[in-house]
DNA sequence: GGAATAAAGTGGGTAAAAGTGGGTTTTTGT
DNA sequence: ACAAAAACCCACTTTTACCCACTTTATTCC
């Protein structure tokens, strides 16, 4: 499980250095063999251990293919998942494509969430983090799940 | 399985060099044989593992031959599949047709999507994704599958 | 508390691999 | 038989992956 925030840089060649905390468990998972995505939603990126990205791709191959939404995920994601690998130093090389979406530069945030990990620019997390704070104090509809949630 | 994207140099006799990352699978999956047809709802072509497509064929074949819209579709996928081969530089020849349909000229990108590979003129994937994204975020209806859909 | 040591992070050089561009030969179709 | 296109081959250029060394941060022990 990941969790917590880490900040990174990127050097100019691209690569990230992996939080020390995250190697060793995704040597374990997965071998370092990651998938990096575009996340649809925000300008960041989705990052997986191979095994549980090969998961959400067979559910996404799934859907019907006549569907023009099913199309436009299928293209977005599977089509933007690249095979990433940890290098001897600990560290993964982001394609351009990513970075340019991601709209990353030197300083990066990486959040641990779950069963992934999610890579922002340093500035848009920061400027999106205060935007998410606002927005809860002002709740339009909250699905009944989260209604019911106790903390 | 395929998956992410390639920015993919066709030269002036219409070659593309497929990447490093697909040829063994190609290789394995097929002997390097491939084909190449359309796809009906957008300029992008289609190409699969040899195999693979004659599962496809046969089941558009299969489709009733007194339905206007099977009848549509069998003339375009299965009449525009065309064989290509690897060669021993692990490029593929694409007939000008195809070309054409796609609207192909030097730059392009080759998609991964799964048991398939889809190739985009560079310009109009970026305008085609940006417009995706869009699209992404205002939904109109989405099937049920996609809703539940855990990420 | 500070020096010594270890660990993590960073930067960059280089050899090998992949991509690219044609020239020549063979095949195909008219 | 001829022209055009495709297949084949080889050489050059660019990119990438791998490796090593240095800097900075953290830890330990005196």
């Amino acid at each position: 499980m990941f969790r917590g925030l880490s900040a990174v840089n990127l050097d100019a060649k691209g690569r990230l250095a992996i939080p020390m905390k995250y190697r060793q468990l995704l040597v374990d998972l997965c071998a370092g063999r990651l998938v990096a995505t575009i996340d649809t939603e925000e300008r960041c990126l989705l990052i997986y251990p191979v095994d549980e990205w090969e998961v959400i791709q067979a559910k996404i191959e799934a859907l019907p293919s006549f569907n023009p939404s099913a199309r436009r995920i299928q293209r977005l994601l599977i089509g933007h998942a690249t095979d990433i690998e940890l290098d001897a130093n600990g560290r993964i090389l982001l394609s351009q494509p990513l970075r340019e979406y991601a709209q990353l530069e030197k300083e990066t945030v990486l959040l641990g969430q779950g069963k992934k990990l999610e890579l922002w620019s340093k500035d848009l997390w920061n400027r999106r983090r205060d935007e998410y704070i606002a927005e809860v104090n002002a709740p339009e509809v909250l699905p009944d799940e989260l209604l019911n949630l106790s903390l």
